[in-house]
Order: C-alpha cells, then structure tokens, then sequence
DNA sequence: CACGGCTATCTAATCGATTAGATGGCAGAA
DNA sequence: TTCTGCCATCTAATCGATTAGATAGCCGTG
C-alpha cells in the first residue's frame, strides 16, 4: 500500500466540509476584511484543522501582489562579516514572519545587478543590500518597480536608499585614542584598496585624527587575509613595519597577525593592533584582538524596520570598544 | 512630472503589441510546447523587448506548479564552514537557474522543522538542509510533500534523504599518520559534546586508528571556539595538555590556538595539532593550521546533482591533507 | 404588516501564465 | 475542383486565494 503524495488540500476543499464557501474560509483564515458568525468560524476551523489546510502561498501572492519574502544581495558568505550579517537579517526578518531569499554577487556590480533582476521577477516585497563597496545603485532600480530597497553596511553614494551603517568616526576615533594612550605616537592605517565604502569613512576619520602626526603610514591591501598576511611578511622584511596599526577590517588583522607570527613579530609587543570589525572571530585569535565592534544585530534590525517604514531614517549606531590582548592591554 | 511606478507588463500586453494572442507569446518565450512561424516569432521577440517584458514568476508557479526556488535549511550562518558551504549552495544553485530561500535553524532540531514547514508551504521545488548534528527526520517530511531533499555534512541516522559528505575516515587516517610521521606516539583528539554527525564519524576513525596506543585522550567541548579556548587553558593550567592533537573542526582548532597563545604553550614546538575542516580560515591562523580540507565546493555541486537526479547516489569526496605550520613541519 | 437597515453568506471576477482543444488557411493528392 | 492533412494560431479553462458586489434572512419600527 504506497502511500502517494496526496494532492494538497485547497481553500475549496476546506469550504465543502464546512459546508461553506471559499469566501467565507478565506476570511476565517485572515481574520478576512469581513465578519464570520463564531459558529462558521469554528466549523471552518474544524475543518481546516482535520484536512490540515496550508495556504498556498504562490496563489495568496499572485492575487494580494505581496509575497512575503524579501531578497537578500549579499556580498559574500563566506566572509564572516557578512555571513553574521546575512543572519542577523534573516533572523529579523523571520520574525516578522518574512522569508529570505539570498545571492552571493561577491564584489561585482554586474552580479549585483543581476541578482536584483532576479529578485524583482520573484516579485520579492523588498530588497537588502550588502555590499563591500563599489556596485551600482541597485536601490534606484528596485524603487523604479515599487520595491523598497535599504543598504546595509555600504550604500551607493549619492544614490537612492537608505543606509545603515554604525557610526565609524567615532569607532576609530576611540581606537586612536587607545593606542595614544598607550604611549604610540605614530598610528599606520591598513585600508583596502580604494577608499570606497564604509572603510574609506574609516580612513578619512583616521587620517583627520592624525592629522598632526609627521609620520602616519597609510597602507593599503585586498580585503583579504592572504594579502594582508604578505603585505605583513614584506613590510617585516623590509624592516618598514609599524609599531602601532589600525586595521579598516577582521579580515586585515586576522591576516596580519598570521604575517607577523610566520616571522615571529611579537603582537602586541613589537605590533599594537586595533581592528575596527568586531567579529566573533576577533575574540579569539591569538593574540584576542582589541576591537571596536560592529554592532551586527541592532544594524539588521534597523535595516528592516527602515524596510517595513516602521522608523523613517537610520540613524547610526555605537560601535563600543572591545578591549582585548593585540592592542598591549593586559589580560 | 512625477514617473510613477508603471504597472507591470504582461504577457497579454505583449500579445497585443505583437498583433497576436497569448498563447502564441508564451510559447515564444518559453520555447513552448508548440511551434510558432519564425516572422511571428520576431514579433513577439521584438515586443517583449521593447516593452521589457518580465514574466512574472509567481503566475507561472501557480500554474506550473513549480516555483524555481529551493529553501536551504542551514545551521548558522556566522559559522565561517557552513557559510562557505552556504555560498557554494547558492552559487550551484543560481547556475541552474534556480534561487535559494535561507533559514538558519541555529543547533535546533525544532527551528529545523519550523523552516521546513515553511519552506513547504512555499512551494519550493527541493530542500538543501545543512546541519551541525542531531535534528529531526526533516527529509522524510519533504517527501511525504512530495518534495526532494538532500542533506550535507550530517544526516538523519537510519532517515529519508541521502547525505553528501566527504571521506572523513580517510581524513583521520592521514591526519593520524601525519603526525606519527612526526614521531609523535600519543595522539589526543578533541570531539564535540555527542558522538552525533560527521564528527562522530570522526571520532571514530580516529579510535580505531590510535586503538593500539595506551593513553590516547578523547577530549569533548562545544563546538565554539570560546568553549575550546577555554577548555585549552584549564589543561594547561592542570598540566594536562597532550603534545599532539588533532581537533574535529576548525573551531576548535582556532580556540585551542587562542588558548595556547593566552597561556603561553608554544604552538607547534609544545603541541601539534591538525584540523579536520580545512576552511579557508585555517591559512591564516598564528601558526597557519595543517588540516584535511573538506571539499566544500564539490559537496555542494554533488548535493545539487542529486537533488535534480542528475545523479543517483553521493559518493563520498576526498579531503586532502594540507600541509602548514601547526603540525611541526617548516615552513 | 411592510419596509429599511443590518448581518452573515454566497457568487463570481480577478491576478498572470500555461496549454488542451477548436479553428482557419493553405498545399498536395485524388 | 474538392477533400484531406498539417501547420499556425486563437479561445478559453485552469491553477488557488482574495474580495467586491449581490442576496437572503432577520429584527425593529411606523
């Protein structure tokens, strides 16, 4: 006796054992735009429940126009930041009861774009943007479809949609005045290669706090730890490596750390670093780095709320120091 | 002059462009179940064009009653292995054409179900779970839907559903030999709270390999580099840590580094240690760990074969040694 | 008793794409 | 010339849920 696939249950077939009609299961289903008699409601319900009704959702969204799943175009899961990130937000949407449709565009504009397309074909009820830095702005084109779009993280400079982002000036205000208060005069910077996105808000705030500095080295590199770990090895060789730095990203540090145990540069004896990330990872890499750190959670939730119109302007949230072992803190 | 979010174009406005019927457009554009003379053809070729045409893909599910979409089940997506595998999902996912619905269940076997079920109702056309260990028979309930299922990294012991996983017998035996190689004779391993998933497996191979040795340690902590961290400097603290190690994932490798660098314990002249996940972290750790890498990418690829039927069974994918500095080898 | 005004329900149009069945026109065969 | 067959195309039903408009039953009032 195989027990088949059973086809599903449908709103009619609900209405027939209730001994009703479809309109009227549909607005006990939704608390509908009309009134039942609580003795239909409960004949509905009863039915509903011994059939094990599920709502086709394919049906409910071609005819209401809304879906409820937003679309997600993140730049890179494999990245700890945003896979964090990426959670965050699924999870602020969960509980709005939103479904998370997601594409990795890694740090193409093209792909970016792509996957918007994508989305608005699904008919998604909005869209997040998570970008590195650079990409296009995706967020006018989805308004251009009636779809609201927020960046989170990176938004597209003089574009259209709001930006969530925490607030970076003061971030790497305080870890210069950390690494000052530990005696260093000269601060390096390690930034990406351009100055695009929330780093080069991190730069620009680094540079106007050292700006009184004669010998403040700004270094640049991928945003990777590979790049980050040779540039490291090269600077060491070349007996060019800072005594204090600031690195833009986890990714930096977690690499620059990897560089300066493989030619056994102490950190932070020889090496005071401060990162300016925060991820989970930084509390445990070796040495724990000090950092200040993002506030992941509270960005996503506002970046949904902006998404819902339940506030109307971001507004950008602390990023508190962590003090740890990298920057010369004791333990 | 305000530009208004147009309403959306549809086949049939296409269709009156072009001069012909519905039908007709649909079976342009989807090169459909029936023929259309090549002038007519540019027509709607041309229409569409000029009028961008979308087709909507919520109409065309409800119909087809198949939507493009497939939900991923995972379990975090902060954790650095299952966002990379997360990644790989969706990238194999997207060369099919098809778009991926995330939900992270956390380490719960009720979250897992919860998603499930919503995916279901959804209407996706398969389901990707990817778990720590535990959780419920998710893949017998696909199915009862009438929906495809497959699971990667762990599976429901004695479930519904095939697994895809890598060799990770194979795995432990080189990682064993490896660090005989090394000379060294008693070798520790550190486990998760259970013996469930593919860290069970584990566990096991490497019980039978070291079956002969007197006092080989099975270690256990949560799978957080916090816990392992923590658990490294209690044995430090106690005299206790064994000189050879090979830790069940990355995780716990990286905490143990983090611990062992806290209390000063050399990392690998005072202990060796080789992981068994081999995510792209572990290059970049102080000292770069030696592990087995997990295929992360050719998992995921199998995991979609599968689910489309391309292929008819998993077969388990090798997981190289890669050779770094924490197992004792120079640079 | 008749009628207005409610309330509880039912009927049926609608969302946009797919596709089976009906139709029309033209070429080749008888 | 007429009939058959095929090809290209059109018409309309369908997927399942939502909801405006129509309808039926009931109460209270004049």
């Amino acid at each position: 006796m195989t027990k088949r696939a059973d086809k599903p249950i449908t709103l009619a077939d609900v209405a027939r054992r209730a001994g009703t009609s479809t309109a009227v299961v549909s607005y006990v289903i939704n608390n509908g735009p009309r009134p039942v008699a609580a003795a239909t409601r409960e004949r509905v319900l009863a039915a509903a429940a011994e059939l094990r009704y599920r709502p086709n959702r394919i049906a409910r969204a071609l005819r209401s126009r809304t879906t409820g799943v937003v679309g997600l175009v993140l730049a890179d899961a494999s990245n700890p930041y945003f896979g964090a990130l990426a959670r965050h937000i699924e999870q602020a949407l969960e509980k709005r009861d939103r479904l998370t449709l997601v594409g990795n565009a890694g740090y193409s504009a093209d792909r970016q774009r792509h996957l918007t397309e994508r989305f608005l074909a699904a008919q998604v009820d909005g869209l997040v943007i998570v970008a590195a830095d650079g990409g296009g702005d995706v967020a006018a084109r989805a308004e251009a479809a009636g779809v609201p779009a927020v960046y989170v993280h990176h938004g597209h400079p003089g574009g259209h949609g709001q930006v969530v982002a925490a607030d970076n000036q003061a971030a790497v205000r305080e870890a210069v005045g950390h690494l000052r208060r530990h005696g260093h005069r000269s601060l390096a910077f390690l930034s990406g290669p351009t100055d695009e996105g929330p780093v080069g808000v991190r730069r620009e705030a680094w540079a106007a706090a050292v700006s009184g500095d004669p010998d403040a080295v700004l270094l640049r590199c991928d945003y990777s730890r590979g790049a980050a770990d040779a540039l490291t090895r090269h600077l060491i060789a070349k007996g060019a490596m800072p005594r204090a730095l600031i690195t833009a990203t986890d990714e930096h540090a977690i690499g620059v750390l990897s560089g300066a145990w493989a030619r056994g540069l102490a950190v932070p004896d020889r090496l005071a670093l401060i990162s300016l990330d925060g991820t989970p990872e930084s509390a445990h890499t070796a040495p724990a780095l000090t950092v200040t750190q993002q506030p992941l959670r509270a960005m996503a939730e506002q970046a949904i709320e902006l998404l819902f119109g339940d506030i109307s302007e971001a507004l950008a949230a602390h990023a508190p120091l962590v003090v740890r072992r990298s920057c010369g803190c004791a333990a």
